[in-house]
DNA sequence: AATGAATGAGAATTCATTCAT
DNA sequence: AATGAATGAATTCTCATTCAT
């Protein structure tokens, strides 16, 4: 049905330029997770064939089933990669942190910084988006990464304004940054992360401000 | 891959219960749309495969190709006709709304409206942003779509604020529009229409507020 | 399997620059039988599809099967059409031939003729010859059309040659004229109408005059 | 649109019969192009489709994709394959020829010999002919052919007749060879590999011999 | 006499998965 | 642990043919 030109060109970052060679059982799932994500990025979820992921793996076909079972544990383990790289960049950035307001910063941070506010990564997580209706484990995955996200925002939240206030901000901050994830997803050039995170930031602070003078 | 159970029952309004048919081509062409969008939320957009389309339509698979020339063309008629629900919403809300202030939540109140703030809606309108990437002509039309909405806001906000206060605002307010249409799209019980638009009026308001105190 | 250009340019004497009207049924059927040949040379044999006849007739597709009751019977007579093409220019060449030797010279040089050595003409032709696997009624025709041929040759040879010469001499003719209209069909630049002939020509005048020395 | 009978009964070689066994690459390669030759030969060019192809060559169907990349590439390697056919028997008969003549002959000889000039073989060769106008690849390769062909026999003839002679001559020999072919394909009966080449072999010796007496 | 919407069989191709090696 | 040949079901698309109008 459609043409199969790269949609983005490769960051692999280790695989393929391996010679093909034997690893360990680790090494290798390790490759395959990365270049599942990739192949994502480079041709879209559907577009992202046993046969394409396992070559920028550099590996042949048969192992995404020797080492996952079936292409759909393959994808699920991709998420789950996903989501400890976004929980490593968020137990990075609370380290940081010490106030609840710098915690609520630092979670604000940790979604739109460098690392994961790029167009690889945003571009993914749509596609995994998209997807979680076709897979029950995709789901439960995609809940339970946006129930702590949710959670750690209302915690700080919690600490400097009124229960049901915080519960309302930090749904106002989820739902900004799922939708500034989607902008940068469809067009990578129209919001820098710095830029993403000016406009979240300055939304919080002149609520909590307003909030202060109206509390 | 998968199994291939529907996602959500249908709700096909005219289709499949009438006899088969001689049918006018603008009458099969619009229950083809029908069917798409419908096969689309029953299966998410890969298993809306042309068989389950045209099979909802109450027509043989040929069909699709005899009136579109293809199901790529087929999947473009679709998208505009959400983009065209979102138009005639936004029409009717508008023509209540006679000042600036009015007319910014006449815009929010459309998009976050019992029509299109329906879990239907979202979901399909989530498919399609996921598949951007793979249809130049897809994407033309989210741009086309997120561009309108932009401009419409900002439009609005510009008799309210500073001109960069206004784009800040409306990028604020789109993001939060789009992240709660992902949510909806995620699970339909997180949030209804009416709790969404009071989020985001409560946001604007106070947003109109502050700036009101500060200007 | 294959992509769709166009062959060759169209040389539609009649069809599709009339505007669809109305018409008797022998001109729809003539308009037809040309719609066929021009499709052949346009698209060859299997991309010459009832949609795009028709279309070239400046008809829609039904009316194949109203005029002719199935493509392969527009397709047979669309082989006597060029068989009747043959048959005019042999005759018309014939009625200025007086001798032995004129009638053999008028027979080549019918089927080496300006009208029938073009490469239209070779080519919808091989187009034929290769399908008379497939069509019975297209086999019986073209072994109509070849003995035809060779027996026209065969009794002017006879009356200068001995039988079993005047058998040889016919065969070597009918295997030259055939392979001169492979040759054309692939490439029109190969030879001339004026070459071929020349090139047969000098071939039947030595044979004759070796055999008269011999004789 | 036709019946599906097969025109000629199969000769296939190998494959089918084998036990549904694995193979190297290379050993079913050979057997889809076998049997690419076997359907086109029993059924025709169009009719020779990737189903009949791979249930003929004992494999199913997904392995012409997997081997050829595309049922093209696939035909393109069985036309290179009776390509190599009349190579391999050019070069026997051309080793057994010392002297220019004898070449000339030996050339022809191929060409008419039991093993090219069989009904298979004809037959199969004017289904490739009458594609060459859809495939660029199987043009190219019928002009080599071609080619190769004349050239050869002019390199013979320029040492036994003057230049333009020589020319001449060839275009001849060719000519009625293909014209041969072309009698072949359509009825095995017509002719046999011995009588055409008596046929041929009598008309270069008088032309020859005219040549001397002449030259 | 003609239209053109609709059908349904069959085409090439894709792809996850299996499994002998 | 890894390969890669093979499978078979599913997909889009094509097309001759039918037939109500």
């Amino acid at each position: 049905m459609r043409e199969t030109r790269p949609l983005h060109e490769a960051r692999t970052e280790a695989a393929k330029t391996l010679p093909r060679q034997r690893r360990n059982s680790d090494e290798s799932q390790r490759h395959l997770i990365d270049a599942t994500i990739s192949a994502i990025y480079k041709h879209g979820f559907h577009e992202a064939t046993a046969q394409r992921i396992s070559e920028e793996a550099g590996l042949s076909a048969g192992n995404i089933h020797y080492h996952f079972g079936s292409k759909d544990e393959l994808f699920a383990a991709a998420m789950r990669q996903l989501m400890s790289d976004i929980s490593d960049t968020l137990v990075y950035e609370l380290g940081k942190a010490d106030t609840p307001l710098a915690r609520a910063h630092a979670i604000i941070h940790a979604n739109l910084s460098e690392r994961l506010y790029s167009h690889r990564n945003c571009f993914v997580w749509l596609q995994f988006w998209s997807e979680t209706a076709r897979s029950e484990e995709l789901a439960r995955l995609e809940r339970i990464n946006a129930q702590r996200f949710h959670r750690n925002l209302l915690d700080a939240l919690s600490k400097l304004l009124p229960r049901n206030e915080a519960e309302q901000v930090a749904k106002e901050l989820v739902a900004m940054v799922d939708g500034l994830w989607i902008r940068k997803a469809q067009d990578n050039a129209s919001i820098t992360p710095q830029a993403a995170r000016t406009l979240v930031f300055a939304y919080l602070d002149r609520r909590l401000g307003s909030a202060a003078q109206t509390g």
